[in-house]
DNA sequence: CGATATGTAACTAAAATAGTTACATATGAA
DNA sequence: TTCATATGTAACTATTTTAGTTACATATCG
């Protein structure tokens, strides 16, 4: 399952994007998510690492650093992860048993086709796409 | 982040595949995947429950109830399923802000997608998939 | 210089995950 | 009919993950 720092960290984003002229704080994002600050500034650290924001200690808010057509929500999402893989697999099967051997690599393949196409649709969907929808609410 | 029990269900249901005629027992099977039996028993339960297996208190072994080529790792998949969510949203968001009210369900229609794409590879792979694999190694 | 914000480390609480012990119950061979 | 053996489950524990919180160092700018 896929915790919620994904929700949290396009939520992020949609604010910076759709505020681009006063400052949105580390606070205030918090307050619109509903969370402790610090959680926003962990994640935000993340976000810019990986070259999605800028920001500089002292200095309140944040920059979008792409336009939001050109960020996807696979981009948000690879940028939150630490370990790449979607399924896990049990660790230590018995290698002196046919299928325990081999189950491991085999179930790798079926894994990653499964994780590819998850992978391929969110690159489809981007954050412009998310703030269109919402502005349409 | 999907857990090892789909690994591990799709791990029993090959055993029992490639062993129809001698009996494969909650023992046998935790050797093979190398886990406690009762592990085995609870998956083979919600496996039984999806009308994927049979099996009777008392007597050893499990039977497959369909063949290989028609179940597939989507079924397994979902028969281990408690909430069908692979995505988690952000639970209580501010309600008076523009973004807050309306992120989770704009959020829930692009999970929706993303799920529905992993979820129709994973019903392209069959048991019997797994298997072919598994001999050719 | 001081109010305010970001950046982080360290700690806590709660939930999910996996494993284990214990035991009730059904089967089938001796 | 008895007993070894297996399934079916409940209950408990340990570990890891997830989310939130406190505390504080450091940078910005009026």
């Amino acid at each position: 399952m896929i915790n919620t720092k994904l929700s949290v960290a396009i939520h992020i984003l949609t604010l910076i994007a759709t505020n681009p002229h006063d400052p949105v704080t580390s606070e205030s994002i918090a307050k619109s998510v509903n969370t402790n600050p610090v959680v926003i500034r962990r994640l935000s650290g993340q976000l810019k690492q990986a070259g999605l924001i800028s920001s500089q200690a002292g200095k309140p808010g944040f920059t979008l650093l792409k336009a939001p057509g050109q960020i996807t929500i696979l981009t948000v999402y690879q940028a939150l992860q630490t370990k790449g893989d979607l399924f896990l697999i049990h660790p230590d099967p018995n290698p002196n048993c046919w299928v325990g051997k081999n189950i491991q690599s085999v179930l790798e393949t079926t894994y990653k086709r499964a994780q590819d196409a998850l992978e391929q649709e969110l690159a489809q969907q981007t954050l412009a796409n998310i703030i269109k929808q919402l502005t349409s609410h």
